[in-house]
RNA sequence: GGGGUCGUAGGGUAGCCUGGUCCAUCCUUCAUGCUUGGGGUGCAUGAGACCUGAGUUCAAAUCUCAGCGACCCCA
C-alpha cells in the first residue's frame, strides 16, 4: 500500500495516487474501458448537481442526503440554488437523459463515465476502500425500452464485471442483495464480491436495475411504435478503486505487492551479477532490456551499485512480476537466470529465446494468481447448518447457509449473527436444499453471509 | 451511534507518568567517499522531527483545553 497511496493528505477520508499507483490504476482501467468500449460510449457530466434535481427522487435522497457535500457559496456570495458534489451520478445525468430520449429508436443508451465523487463519510475512512473522495468511480447508465431489457443489461453488466476481474486474476461472487440491501430507487441489485485475506468481503461491483423508477421522476419517456408516450426502463452500474484494493491485498505477500504482468507498472527488471568490472555482463544486460522493451514490454535495467540481493527485495517489494538475472554463469552457459515473483521459482533460460521465454511466463503467471487466489476463496466458503455454526465460523470467512429468502427471517439472522447476508449468489453456490433457520420452511435457496468492509 | 488509545525527521521509535539534564534517543532512509558484489556488504562523514492554536509556568516534547488527524473496540 505504501508504494501505491500517499495517506498523509491533511484532509480525513482523502488520500493521493503516488505516480506508481496512479500506473495500476491506469492500466486497471484501460481493461475496463476495453471491456465497455465495445458496447458503450464514453462521456463525462459535471461535477455539480443543483439541489432541485438532486431532491426529486425521494429513496435516492434517503440514500444519500446525509452523506452530501453541499457548496453554498460563490465567491462570497450565498448561492441561490445549492450544489451538491455528486455522491453518484443519477441525479446529473437523468435530466439530460430526459431531453435525449424522444422515440424507442433513441434506444438503448449506454454510456459511462469514469469520474471522482464524493461521500461524507462518517465511518472509519480507508484508502481505495472508504474514502471522501472516490477518486476513480467508473459509473455506466442505461436506458431501456423494457423492463425486460434492463434486466438483460443488469446481467451482461455483470458479465463484463467477472471478465474484468478474470483478467485481473481476482475472483468473484456475484449475487443479488437482500431487497434492505439494494441501491436506494433500484428494483434490485446485483452485487459483485471477493474475499480480503483477513476473511471480510469487499464488494467490487454493483449493477442496479433501476425499473421506470427513475424515469418517473425525472420524466424520461419515449415513443413508442403505436404512438405512445412509454416510461423509459434504466439501470446502472459501478465500480470504483476498491478493484485495485482488491488486487493488492487478494495477491500481494509479506514481501509486498505482486502484480498479474498486464497491470505491472514493471513487468520485467534485469539485474546484472557483477564481480568486479565487468562491461560484457553489463552489454548483455542492456541487449536484453532492450530486446525486451522493442517488444513493448516495460523493463528495468537495474545497473545501480546496491547488492543484488538489496535489489531482489526492493523490485519484489514494488510487485515486478519478472526478474532476469544475468551473471558470469549466465554468460557462459549462453543463459538467463528468471525468477518468478509469484512462486519465487528460479529457472534457466536460454539467452536466444529470451522473448518467448518471457511472455510464456506472463499467461503462467496470470494463470496461476487467479489460481491461487480461487482456491484459497473456495477453501474460505463455509457451509453451515445452524446460526450458531455462522456466528462460530464467520470469521474465517464466507458462511453459506439456507434462506428462505423471507425479509425477516433474514433480517433475523443477520441480527442474531452479528454479519450481513451477501444475497443468494448466482450458481451452484447458491443452490442447495435446506431449512431456513429461523422459519424452519424448506428451501432450495442457499445465502451467503460475512463480514463485510 | 457509543467507548478507548494515540500524534516526536521520509518511515518506525526513545523521552512524557515525576516540566529544567533535550540545540531531543536508536533503527531505517537520504547524500558523499572508499569498500563490496549469485538474497538486505562494511566503514567514515553529513542531512532530516517535538500536529496546530490557546493556556498554566521563571521554564513545556512533557501539564490543561480546543481544533485537526490517525488507529482500536463495541453497536
Amino acid at each position: 500500500m505504501g508504494e501505491i497511496m500517499d495517506v498523509r493528505y491533511p484532509v480525513k477520508g482523502l488520500y493521493v495516487w503516488f505516480p506508481f499507483g496512479f500506473d495500476v490504476r491506469k492500466r486497471t482501467y484501460a481493461i475496463i474501458r476495453e471491456l465497455l468500449d465495445k458496447d458503450h460510449k464514453e462521456a463525462l457530466f459535471p461535477l455539480l448537481i443543483p439541489e432541485t434535481e438532486f431532491m426529486k427522487e425521494a429513496e435516492h435522497i434517503k440514500g444519500f442526503e446525509n452523506e452530501v457535500y453541499w457548496v453554498t457559496h460563490g465567491g462570497k456570495n450565498e448561492l441561490d440554488v445549492k450544489l451538491a458534489l455528486r455522491p453518484t451520478s443519477e441525479t446529473a445525468i437523468y435530466p439530460m437523459y430526459k431531453v435525449w430520449v424522444r422515440s424507442h429508436a433513441d434506444l438503448p443508451i449506454k454510456i459511462y463515465q469514469i469520474v471522482n465523487t464524493f461521500r461524507y463519510e462518517t465511518k472509519h475512512t480507508r484508502p481505495l476502500i472508504r474514502l471522501r473522495e472516490i477518486t476513480s468511480f467508473k459509473e455506466a447508465h442505461t436506458v431501456h425500452a423494457t423492463w425486460e431489457e434492463a434486466a438483460k443489461q443488469v446481467e451482461e453488466a455483470t458479465r463484463i464485471y467477472q471478465e474484468f476481474y478474470r483478467r485481473l486474476a481476482i475472483p468473484t461472487i456475484v449475487s443479488k442483495r437482500p431487497d434492505w440491501d439494494k441501491f436506494p430507487g433500484a428494483d434490485y441489485t446485483m452485487a459483485v464480491d471477493t474475499l480480503m485475506p483477513d476473511n471480510k468481503t469487499l464488494q467490487i461491483g454493483t449493477a442496479h436495475h433501476l425499473g421506470s423508477n427513475f424515469a418517473k421522476t425525472f420524466d424520461i419517456k419515449y415513443e413508442d411504435l403505436n404512438g405512445e408516450q412509454q416510461y423509459a426502463h434504466q439501470t446502472c452500474y459501478g465500480i470504483s478503486e476498491r478493484s485495485i484494493a482488491a488486487l493488492i491485498s487478494i495477491h500481494g505477500d509479506d514481501k509486498g505487492l505482486v502484480f498479474p504482468p498486464e497491470v505491472a507498472p514493471i513487468q520485467v527488471v534485469v539485474i546484472p551479477i557483477l564481480f568486479g568490472k565487468s562491461e560484457e555482463i553489463l552489454k548483455a544486460c542492456s541487449d536484453v532490456a532492450d530486446k525486451l522493451k522493442d517488444k513493448g514490454m516495460r523493463v528495468v535495467l537495474d545497473d545501480s551499485d546496491e547488492r543484488p540481493g538489496a535489489k531482489y527485495y526492493k523490485w519484489e517489494m514494488k510487485g515486478v512480476p519478472l526478474r532476469v538475472e544475468i551473471g558470469p554463469r549466465d554468460l557462459k552457459n549462453n543463459a538467463v537466470t528468471i525468477v518468478r515473483r509469484d512462486s519465487a521459482s528460479k529457472e534457466t533460460a536460454p539467452l536466444d529465446n529470451i522473448i518467448e521465454e518471457i511472455q510464456k511466463r506472463f499467461e503462467d503467471i496470470r494463470e496461476n494468481l487467479f489460481v491461487k487466489a480461487k482456491s484459497s476463496l473456495n477453501e474460505r466458503i463455509i457451509n453451515c447448518g445452524s446460526l450458531e455454526e455462522v456466528k462460530e465460523k464467520i470469521s474465517n470467512g464466507i458462511a453459506r447457509i439456507p434462506w428462505c429468502g423471507e425479509r425477516e427471517c433474514g433480517l433475523a439472522m443477520e441480527e442474531a449473527v452479528g454479519a450481513g447476508i451477501l444475497g443468494v449468489p448466482e450458481g451452484e453456490l447458491g443452490e442447495g436444499a435446506g431449512n431456513c433457520p429461523v422459519c424452519n420452511k424448506e428451501t432450495g435457496n442457499m445465502a451467503i453471509m460475512a463480514k463485510t468492509y
